[in-house]
RNA sequence: GGAGAGGUGGCCGAGUGGUUUAAGGCGCACGCUUGGAAAGCGUGUGUACAGGAAACUGUACCGAGGGUUCGAAUCCCUCCUUCUCCGCCA
């Protein structure tokens, strides 16, 4: 969410800054509701300050004795004027609060300018795909090849978009968590958080889900419990409505969490394969920052997120995404993808982002400044995502034969240096 | 699930219908004092919105939402949450 003062004091730059990430904004409509609403907040103040002032009198003069019957009389009419008048100021405001929660956030001077995907600018490169003497397989034909792998029966338990692991299948998945735990943790500097999997209205609102993207969610019936979309809403919002000492800036989180989306609207796209699950595994990284830092911050954090690819010697490209390819809440993003043999491309794997102010304001988180608190800037990203960094190690590290050699950072974890098939069910 | 007790500013804590403009304390900031510091003394110390060039003023906020009243931190209702005991449970 936007800061009220400064949205109307720059409405034109503003209104430019948000047209180039497609985002529309009328500047008729956003001046005349503001304008009716402000005057209409007025009106009814104007009659709760005399009601105050009377009421006031009306003690003092009950307290001398006096009759006030004639006074009360008057003073309800005041208030049953207010009343009429405050439903529909509130009306004004909610319907302009809606306005300015349906606002993406500012994209920074840095962004590249652009229309979609196409336009995003790779940043840099590192690492070559290990060369193989024979065509890869994706990876659902690997794993199910493998035993490893069972898309049939999770959907038998479940339904389409699920997946079930089996032996190191399973392990790996493990295996790899832990790996990017300790990592961040020993080495990086994060603290392990470990968040409840479902959130409430009021966290999805704060890192900027709702009310927006709630078809994206799931919802749990009769209760206000969502599964969570990303750690990134328990984690963001433990700090939601709190005032931090300055010094103990930045604060870095990572946490591991199953996240669960509905994907509704991306019928179609990776049917095949984990790579796009109702429920898959991630472990993010969180940030609180001071405003001044927290650009270094992101570099630090997508530096953090890459280097768990580096370690597992898996190729990547970093791309910066253009302003028409942003998220809704954020105001920078660097895209980490990874390379897939099997589809022969690059695919997201994380996804670096500085909100800078815009999720503290909605979520209330602050930290002490000079003279008064201000809001503090938050950022995360995927360190990383687990499932597809699963299908990047099955896949550029397969052998001819369908077997899969463990990358050397893994064998502790996983106590083994080659998949090969495991046939429990198959 | 049952019974009981709570939720008040950055923190502690008073406050059961009307100068509460939320007492008092701690903390913090500034000033006085001091060779310097501490102590002491004094002043100030929230958020949001609205009005104003500004100084400043107004409105709302005492867990959340409704209600009663001329007037609600205070009374009533619903919900959330914390603690204690009991029951159930991994």
């Amino acid at each position: 969410m936007h800061d009220l003062q400064l949205f109307r004091g720059q409405l034109e730059e503003t209104a430019t800054r948000l047209a180039s990430r497609g985002f529309r904004l009328d500047l008729e409509a956003f001046r005349g509701i503001d304008r009716r609403r402000r005057d209409a907040v007025t009106e009814v103040e104007k009659l709760k300050a005399e009601r105050n002032e009377r009421s006031k009198d009306i003690g003092a003069r009950k307290k001398a004795g006096e009759d006030t019957a004639e006074l009360q009389a008057q003073v309800r009419g005041i208030g049953e004027r207010i009343a009429e008048l405050e439903s529909g100021a509130e009306g004004l405001d909610r319907e302009f609060q809606d306005l300015l929660k349906g606002i993406p956030n500012l994209p920074h001077e840095s962004v590249p300018l652009g229309a979609g995907a196409e336009d995003n600018v790779e940043v840099r490169r590192e690492g070559t795909p290990r060369p193989m003497d024979f065509e890869a397989k994706a990876h659902w034909d690997l794993g199910t090849e493998l035993g490893i792998l069972d898309f049939e029966r999770a959907a038998k338990v479940t339904g389409a978009r699920f997946a079930v692991y089996f032996g190191l299948g399973a392990r790996l998945e493990r295996a790899l968590i832990n790996f990017m735990l300790d990592t961040h943790t020993a080495e990086h500097g994060y603290t392990e958080t470990l968040p409840p999997f479902l959130v409430n209205s009021e966290s999805l609102f704060g890192t900027g889900q709702l009310p927006k993207f709630a078809e994206d969610l799931f919802k749990c019936e009769n209760f206000d419990l969502w599964l969570a979309p990303t750690a990134e809403v328990p984690v963001t919002n433990l700090l939601r409505d709190e005032t931090v000492d300055t010094d103990r800036l930045p604060i870095k989180l990572c946490a591991y969490t199953p996240c669960f989306r509905s994907e509704a609207g991306s019928h179609g796209r990776d049917v095949r394969g984990i790579i796009r699950q109702h429920q898959f595994q991630k472990v993010e990284l969180v940030k609180f920052a001071h405003p001044e830092q927290s650009y270094a911050e992101l570099e630090s954090l997508t530096h953090d997120a890459e280097d768990i690819l580096r370690k597992l010697g898996l190729p990547f490209r970093t791309v910066a995404l253009c302003t028409g390819d942003m998220g809704f809440s954020s105001a920078k993003t660097y895209d980490i993808e990874v390379w897939l043999p099997g589809q022969n491309s690059f695919k997201e794997i994380s996804s670096c982002s500085n909100f800078e102010a815009f999720q503290a304001r909605r979520a209330g988180i602050r930290y002490r400044g000079a003279k008064k608190s201000e809001y503090m800037h938050t950022l995360n990203g995927s360190g990383l995502a687990v499932g597809r960094t699963w299908v990047a190690v099955v896949e550029n590290y397969q052998q001819k034969d369908g077997s899969v050699i463990v990358p050397g950072a893994l064998r502790p974890y996983l106590n083994a240096e080659v998949i090969t098939r495991q046939g429990v069910l198959s």
